[in-house]
Order: C-alpha cells, then sequence, then structure tokens
RNA sequence: GCGAAGUUAGUCUAGUGGUAUGACGUCAGCUUCCCAAGCUGAAGAACACGUGUUCAAAUCACGUACUUCGCACCA
C-alpha cells in the first residue's frame, strides 16, 4: 500500500492522528497513538524486549526526558547540534551558512566554526541570495533542542534529543551495582525530542518522537575475540555501500571486511532476526554504510538499517560505533571514573549504539502489511498475531436466544489473558470485515451450536478458514498461535 | 523557512454573497445460524482560526496555523 492509503487507514481507524487538532494554535510534528495504535505500539515493544533485550541479556533503564545543560556539553550536542543558517533580508529564505558558502567557494568550513567567519567568506566573496540576490543578515545558530526553564529562576536545561545520554550518564552506577562485565548492554526506551525545522510525513519526521536505544558497552580489544561473539551465526544480512547491495552472512561480511569488526556483525544479525520478526518485507530493507560525510559527529562507523517504503528508504536504526567519545567526554566533564577493569586491564569501555526509531519502524509495518484482498473485497491488514492491535474478536452469531449472553461470558474470560474485543451489532460478515481490517488475527463465533455442545467457532484472518473447538481450549490455541513461535 | 496548491461532519464530497448537499462510517431497531455495503429511524459541520468589506460571507480581501508537493533541512 502507498503512503497516503496508509495514512488515511491510521487516522480513520485511530492509529494515530495530530497531536491539539482542535486549536488553531496547534504545532506540526507532532502526533498522538490512538487505542489501536498504542496496543500495536506495545507489542512491538514487547517483541523488541523479548527477541533483543531478554535474549541479549541487555537491563533497560527509564530515564528522564529533561536533562541538565551540563549532560549535553559533555556529549558535544549543545556545541554540534546547532546549524550554521543565514537568512536573506528581504525574502526571509534560511539557508545552512556552510553549505551555501561551499556552494559558491568551494571552501568548506564545517558546522562548528565561529559565526564570523562564516559572515567574513560571505561579505568576502559577496555572496547574495540564491532565491532574491538580496544580501543577508548576520548568521546566527539554530539549536535542534529544545530548551526548557526550570525551576522558578528558569534554569537552563533541554529536553533530551536522544535517549542514549542517560545511560551513558548513569554507566558507572549501573555497571557497580549490576555487577557488570564487558560487554555491557543497556537499553531505554522513551521519547526524544528535536525542534525540526520543517516537520513532514506524520509519524515519519517529528519533534516528539519514540526510541528504542541500546547501547553495548565493550573492550575495544576484543570486538573479534570474546566469547560471545562465537554465537554469531549464518543469518543473512542485506549490506548497501556505495549504492551496492550484497546478500552475505554476518560472518562473511566481517570476513570480506563489509563490516569492520564481529561485535557489529553480531548485533547486526540479531536486528535482521528482530525485523524479520516485525513481519517488515526483509527483501526491502539494507544496511546503508554511512559515508565519511553522513555520520554523526561521535560517530567512528555507522549503518542505517533501511526500508523501501512508496515514498523511498526510509532509515529505522542506526547503528554506530561511538567509541569511546561518550564516555570519555562524560568522565572529563563530570570528573566521574569511566574507566572500568576487564581481564586485569584498566579500560574506558567503547560504546556500540543500536538507536532504533519506533514510529518508522510501526509505519513501515503498517505499509508492508496493509493489503488489498481484491477476490474477497476486503481490506486485512497481515500483522503478525503477537502484533495485532486486537488478539481476539468474540462475536455472537445472531443477537438472540442467549447467543449474547454465551459470547459475553466468553469475552470476561479471554480479555483475562489477551486483547479481546466483543461485538454483537450488524452482521457477522461485516464484523468479521472490520476485524480483518484493523488485523485481528482470530474471530471466535458464538453459535446456536455453542448452546448444544459448549464448541465455538475460530476463523482465521489470512485465509477465512474456521474451525470449530470447544470453549475451554480457546486459550490454549490461542496462546500457542499468538505467543508461542 | 521559501514557492505553489489546499483546509466544509469520523472520512470523502456538493455548494462563488442570503447560516449547507450527498455518500460511506457510527448508533438504535428489524431481518438473517457464518463472511460487508437489505429495511426503518437517529445523531453528527454555525463551513481551519482571526480581522476586514457588506444589510448579509463557507463563498470576497488580508493575516495566522496546519496539510500536501517542490526547494532547503534531517545532528
Amino acid at each position: 500500500m502507498d503512503y497516503e492509503t496508509v495514512m488515511n487507514f491510521a487516522l480513520k481507524k485511530g492509529f494515530y492522528f495530530p497531536s491539539c487538532d482542535i486549536y488553531p494554535d496547534k504545532s506540526a510534528g507532532f502526533w498522538e497513538y490512538g487505542p489501536l495504535g498504542v496496543n500495536f505500539k506495545n507489542n512491538f515493544i514487547e517483541l523488541w524486549r523479548r527477541e533483543i533485550i531478554r535474549h541479549d541479556d541487555i537491563l533497560e533503564i527509564d530515564g528522564s526526558q529533561i536533562m541538565s545543560k551540563s549532560v549535553f556539553i559533555a556529549s558535544g550536542h549543545a556545541k554540534n547540534f546547532t546549524d550554521p543558517i543565514i537568512k536573506c533580508q528581504k525574502c526571509n529564505s534560511t539557508f545552512r551558512a556552510d553549505k551555501l558558502i561551499i556552494e559558491k567557494t568551494k571552501i568548506n568550513l564545517g558546522e562548528n566554526e565561529p559565526l564570523h567567519k562564516y559572515d567574513d567568506l560571505i561579505t568576502k566573496n559577496n555572496i547574495h541570495c540564491p532565491k532574491c540576490s538580496n544580501k543577508f543578515l548576520k548568521p546566527t545558530r539554530f539549536n535542534m533542542m529544545f530548551s526548557i526553564g526550570i525551576g522558578p529562576e528558569n534554569e537552563l536545561a533541554y529536553l533530551r534529543p536522544e535517549t542514549c545520554q542517560s545511560i551513558f550518564v548513569d554507566f558507572p552506577r549501573l555497571f557497580k551495582i549490576m555487577r557488570g562485565k564487558l560487554p555491557f548492554g543497556v537499553a531505554q526506551i522513551g521519547k526524544s525530542f528535536r525542534n525540526e525545522i520543517a516537520p513532514r510525513q506524520s509519524i515519519l519526521r517529528l519533534r516528539e518522537f519514540y526510541q528504542a536505544e541500546i547501547e553495548i558497552f565493550c573492550n575495544p580489544n576484543e570486538l573479534n575475540s570474546h566469547q560471545k561473539l562465537l554465537k554469531i551465526d549464518n543469518t543473512l544480512i542485506r549490506i548497501s555501500i556505495d549504492g551496492e547491495t550484497n546478500v552475505i552472512s554476518c560472518k562473511e561480511a566481517v570476513d570480506s571486511k563489509f563490516i569492520p569488526n564481529m561485535l557489529i556483525a553480531y548485533y547486526m544479525g540479531l536486528l535482521t532476526k528482530f525485523y524479520a520478526k516485525t513481519g517488515i518485507d526483509m527483501t526491502k530493507t539494507r544496511f546503508r554504510k554511512l559515508s565519511e560525510k553522513e555520520k554523526a559527529f561521535y560517530s567512528e562507523s555507522s549503518f542505517d538499517f533501511e526500508a523501501e517504503t512508496t515514498i523511498g528508504w526510509l532509515e529505522l536504526v542506526s547503528c554506530n560505533y561511538r567509541t569511546n567519545y561518550d564516555l570519555l567526554n562524560h568522565a572529563k566533564f563530570s570528573k566521574e571514573n569511566y574507566s572500568v577493569i576487564d581481564h586485569d586491564e584498566k579500560i574506558t569501555p567503547h560504546v556500540f549504539e543500536i538507536s532504533m526509531g519506533i514510529d518508522r519502524s510501526l509505519y513501515s509495518i503498517l505499509e508492508h502489511n496493509l493489503k488489498n484482498d481484491v477476490i474477497n473485497k476486503r481490506t486485512v491488514l497481515m500483522l503478525k498475531p503477537y502484533l495485532a492491535p486486537i488478539h481476539v474478536g468474540i462475536l455472537s452469531l445472531l443477537k438472540k436466544d442467549g447467543l449474547e449472553e454465551q459470547a459475553d461470558v466468553i469475552y470476561s474470560e479471554m480479555k483475562k489473558n489477551f486483547i479481546a474485543f466483543l461485538d454483537h451489532s450488524g452482521t457477522v460478515g461485516r464484523r468479521y470485515r472490520r476485524l480483518d481490517e484493523i488485523g485481528t488475527p482470530f474471530v471466535i463465533t458464538v453459535d446456536y451450536q455453542t448452546i448444544k455442545d459448549q464448541t465455538v467457532t475460530i476463523r482465521i484472518r489470512d485465509d477465512m478458514s474456521q474451525k470449530r473447538i470447544k470453549i475451554n481450549e480457546i486459550k490454549s490455541f490461542l496462546t500457542n498461535k499468538i505467543f508461542i513461535h
């Protein structure tokens, strides 16, 4: 399905919708998840916990969203998270100062020079607005972090632009109290905030968005030798370098130097297995190696996990080898001890980061799984059962002769273990169609035979087939189909 | 942020000066023991927000916000 169809679908069914919609001063880039969206998101997060976090013995924390200024001075965001921009005096067009200078003079200042350097070059080379040829105002800096005032004195702090900083800040404490050993994984799921200049495309580019980040603290001397990495298997990963995509096993990727070390390959394999379970079409994904220019300021080696959608390749996960950049900086600015003992050797661990965009992942799953079943004249969301916002629908075939009451009894039992939905109204076909559309994998229908012999029909979404089972077998049937795989 | 187009019920839509059309959806009832769009009825929009022009504005003008597309931006 294309972007527009998915968008309309999500809006119509209340998966997500714009925030503050009824007021004229609402801002772009803020969206809310409705009931079905929340269930879907929670199920996705639970899958992430099961397949990656618990699987790999990673610890999860929940840090605060507002963090003090010092954190971002140490992390480099206060300085590097800004762009030098210039505005035209007349037409108000905004440009990146560094980019415009490269274009006109081939001089590459980078984005972190003092503002007067940009100004000097613009004046010296007589650079004018490309749109209207008028002069520019003095360059300024645009910081993508939202600042916030704490307490009566409005002390400057920031809404975190990435969730990982609290993991770095907390690392020494976590390593001690959790009796850490390298490699040591810490994860966090939560909101991050970035003041995008132009948020677009609903939940794909938000100012407030969900991230699931994992930081693997490791010994840089063991990136190819730690015992755990020997578990690396022949999971096929798709790697794209300079526009060419290779399908290759994790092991081969390291041997052939596509991936710099086994640690990165190991987690790429894990991530691949996770995304395969979300139902994303893996043939439409790739790990794209970022060029020197594209990498973030803190990263030595970066791969983006991307999914192909109808609006192009979407970055779902950013994998960055951050070296000891973050820990050394926090150690330096806070004077806290960030070194640990590993094999009788005192080191500051390196960090490999897996930074997942939840909102974009959810969108990609929807786009790859929303199907138009022309033969049966229905729209079906072919979600994996464990991701479905409703696990099971409970219907009474007719609303009379005690069928309704019987369905009520089954419903109240089912909702203890599953996300269940009860519906009595209208024709049964219409109710099946509605549940298909939001991805409900199973529907139980109470009919006249139920009254006689305590059996119900259970309908399978994907092929619309039905089978009859005993009421007391429903729970184990659903458990097997939904949670065990 | 620039340029262009747009903004009428949950969704789509008619309506170019006299407070709004239709469909789908929703709800209630009927019908039907199994795959939507049969029947009856009901609710739901002062037409994005604001200002102005006018006796009168969804309809004209201006501003703002948002949406879409293009440019720029995406650490």
